[in-house]
DNA sequence: CGTACCTCTATTTTT
DNA sequence: TAGAGGTACG
């Protein structure tokens, strides 16, 4: 058998592929941990460890790869799959079709807990809150605990739910977690403490996990040693990516999995840890190898493949920075003449016009726009930016931030559904009962109840007496919910059902019926490519489609558009050009996160981040002063901001600086001939569209 | 029950 | 400043 495509890889990237296999000339064992810097081919080499351990004689079923995103694990699948038939021809096919167990923590999470929720009391037809399901759940029990009415303020919502996300994740007590994380709420550990009480209480009682249970529950089960055991030798190999976004809870349960470390290989990097704020430690990867006797294998990578050497020496000097570290610097050899670029624009607005100058004019250089993305810290940055993009007509999608299952009417019917799923599941009923005219929220509340007091409470529905006011509007309703529960319909029937019901609402209560109609329509579209109502409602809580159609509406398949997403978002990828917004003190770091030394290392880090997404040309922007709205006082000024910290005048000279609108001879500054032409272009191209 | 209005406060990143 | 949450009234 040829293992020719071992032969693209360097030395270290071969060792991290065949460690542990009958191709190990070093014939090592045990746990791995690969520390991959930014652009070093870690997903390459990841994959090609996957594709080679099935060559190898693993059986794919047998092999669990967790990665951060149902994207990331698709783009791994697909690239095992390339590898794989190099050597197998297309017998690869049905290996690769076999890797079943890709995913992301939580989706794994719910997978094996639907299949064991019968050894742990849980009812398998479970359905899960995402984060604002969880926090009207909170706000339910903050409510009936009387904590909402409390003399001094009492935490909202939001806030009760992220320190009880935190005390999980970090598996720390509360009274820790408030000292570290929420000094202001201090005062009330007692009454958190019975708040979370009730908050868990309710959630059993209505069948519901929230994201932290998925792991909470994964994280109990396999403490049963008998679970431990039968789950742990399920799978011959356990692979994880982005390891250093890994919190306390998520390292907990693969050392269950693997208390010995045996198949288990971990992929990471700690200048690229920028997820504490959801209890990420950087401490699971440093930890890794010492967990085990002997201890993990280490191997780095640390030659960059992407980055133009000026590009990667810019990044370097920023992360060089950094207070402690603990890899080493990246290196290239891909030469470039060209600087990283500091741009000085006047104010956002600037910022806007510059930013979509450059891209166009890079398109008409041959970069193509879905290979340029602009990055920013804050979802909001992008806000003038997409104003000025939608003007001049240039397509763009953007990710992070809102999605459009965020919007009320997605939420309603995927409510119905839920509520026919899981007829326990008071959020989702309150939510669909409020949508009949004649019902608030007393009426609701006292439906719920009698639904709860029942045995089977889709059945009770039926023997509800409905408030006068929506006796009208009744039998619709309970017809809906007991036919989407009946098996006649099937999916994907059932979705165009639940809108059916839907469909006189929205038109009540929406000015713009008919575009969220066409929300409606879209995602039936997307629910036909689930195979059941439990695989769509799981997966599109955990991984929702993440571009959100947006004014320049939705983007064709094949058309081109630029990318904006927030640079947590663009995590793992690159592009040719990336443009990053808002390089001022104040925005990056952001000004909510300069509270400890860690919160700015982790700001540090993420400018690094984002720098290393480039490959070809990039471009850090600096407005000189911002339009503050605020301060009744004062009323609204203009502030003048800084250039980040993170590039102080020693880095100024790994930079290329340069003003934006350029200081011509005479011309004006507003009408620069480039822009018109450039938009002249874009229009034809329109035409052909 | 629904809505119109008022007040207060948080303000980021996401599975 | 905007958006959430609470209050008062029809």
């Amino acid at each position: 058998m040829s293992l020719a495509y071992l032969d693209k890889l360097n030395p270290e990237q071969h060792q991290a592929v065949v460690h542990g296999t009958a191709a190990d000339a070093a014939a090592r064992q045990g746990p791995l941990l690969v520390i991959a810097g930014a652009g070093s081919g870690k997903t390459n080499t990841l994959a090609h460890r996957v594709a080679h351990l099935i060559v190898d004689g693993a059986d794919p079923r047998r092999i669990l790869l967790m990665t951060f995103s149902r994207r990331a694990a698709a783009e791994m699948t697909a690239r095992v799959g390339r590898i794989a038939r190099l050597v197998m021809g297309e017998r690869a096919d049905i290996m690769t079709e076999a890797l079943a167990w890709a995913g992301t923590f939580h989706g794994i999470g719910a997978r094996l807990l639907r299949e064991y929720a019968a050894d742990i009391g849980l009812d398998p037809a479970f359905t899960i809150h995402d984060r604002e399901d969880a926090a009207d759940l909170m706000n339910l029990m903050r409510h009936e605990l009387g904590f909402s009415r409390t003399e001094s303020r009492f935490p909202l919502k939001g806030t009760c739910l992220a320190i009880y996300s935190r005390c999980v994740n970090a598996e720390a007590p509360i009274e820790e977690v408030l000292r570290a994380a929420f000094p202001w709420c201090a005062a009330w550990a007692g009454e958190i403490k019975q708040l979370f009480a009730a908050y868990v209480e309710a959630k059993q009682a209505q069948n519901v996990l929230d994201y932290d249970d998925l792991l909470l529950y994964w994280a109990q089960m396999i403490g049963e040693p008998e679970l431990a055991g039968e789950i742990g030798t399920r799978f011959d190999h356990v692979l994880v990516d982005e390891y250093q976004d890994t919190n306390r809870l998520q390292a907990s349960i693969l050392l269950a999995l693997k208390p010995h470390g045996d198949g288990l290989t971990v992929v990471g990097d700690d200048a690229q840890a920028i997820y504490s704020f959801r209890a990420a430690t950087v401490r699971n990867i440093l930890d890794f190898p010492r967990h085990f006797s002997p201890p993990a294998h280490v191997v780095t990578l640390d030659r960059n493949y992407r980055s133009t050497q000026p590009i990667l020496a810019a990044a370097n000097g920023v992360i060089g920075l950094a207070r402690e570290r603990f890899t080493k610097n990246l290196w290239t050899e891909r030469p470039s003449s060209r600087r990283p670029q500091l741009v000085a624009v006047r104010d956002e607005a600037d910022q806007a016009r510059c930013v979509v100058e450059r891209v166009l004019a890079q398109r008409e250089d041959g970069t193509v726009l879905k290979q340029q993305a602009v990055l920013f810290r804050a979802s909001h940055h992008s806000g003038p930016l997409e104003v000025e993009l939608t003007r001049r007509n240039v397509p763009f999608v953007k990710f992070g931030g809102l999605k459009f299952l965020d919007s009320a009417h997605v939420k309603d019917v995927l409510a119905l559904l839920r509520l026919a799923e899981n007829p326990r599941d008071r959020v989702a009923g309150f939510r669909v009962l409020l949508l009949i005219p004649g019902i608030g929220p007393a009426s609701a509340q006292r439906v719920l109840d009698q639904m709860a007091a029942a045995a089977d409470p889709a059945a009770a529905l039926a023997t509800v007496v409905p408030p006068a006011r929506a006796a009208a509007d009744w039998p619709a309703f309970v017809a809906a919910v007991t036919e989407l529960r009946s098996a006649g319909t099937g999916w994907p029937a059932e979705l165009e059902r639940a809108r059916q019901w839907y469909e006189p609402y929205l038109e009540q209560r929406h000015e713009d019926a008919a575009m969220r109609r066409a929300d409606l329509v879209q995602l039936e579209q997307i629910a036909a490519t689930y195979p059941s109502r439990e695989r769509f409602l799981t997966e599109l809580t955990l991984d929702p489609p993440d571009a959100a159609s947006d004014q320049a509406g939705p983007p064709l398949r094949d058309e081109d558009y630029l990318i904006l997403s927030t640079i947590h978002s663009a995590k793992g990828q690159e592009w040719r050009s990336v443009t990053v917004l808002n390089v001022v003190d104040g925005c990056l770091p952001s000004d909510l996160a300069t509270g400890t030394a860690a919160e700015l290392e982790e700001e540090r880090r993420l400018l690094y981040v984002a720098m290393t997404r480039a490959r070809d040309e990039l471009a850090l922007v600096v407005p000189q002063r911002f339009f503050t709205h605020g301060q009744a006082a004062f009323g609204a000024r203009y502030v003048t901001a800084a250039r980040t910290r993170f590039i102080p005048d020693a880095l100024t000279p790994l930079f290329e600086r340069v003003s934006w609108p350029p200081a011509s001879a005479g011309a004006p500054p507003r009408a620069p001939a480039t822009g018109v032409r450039v938009d002249v272009g874009a229009r034809m191209r329109g035409m052909w569209r």
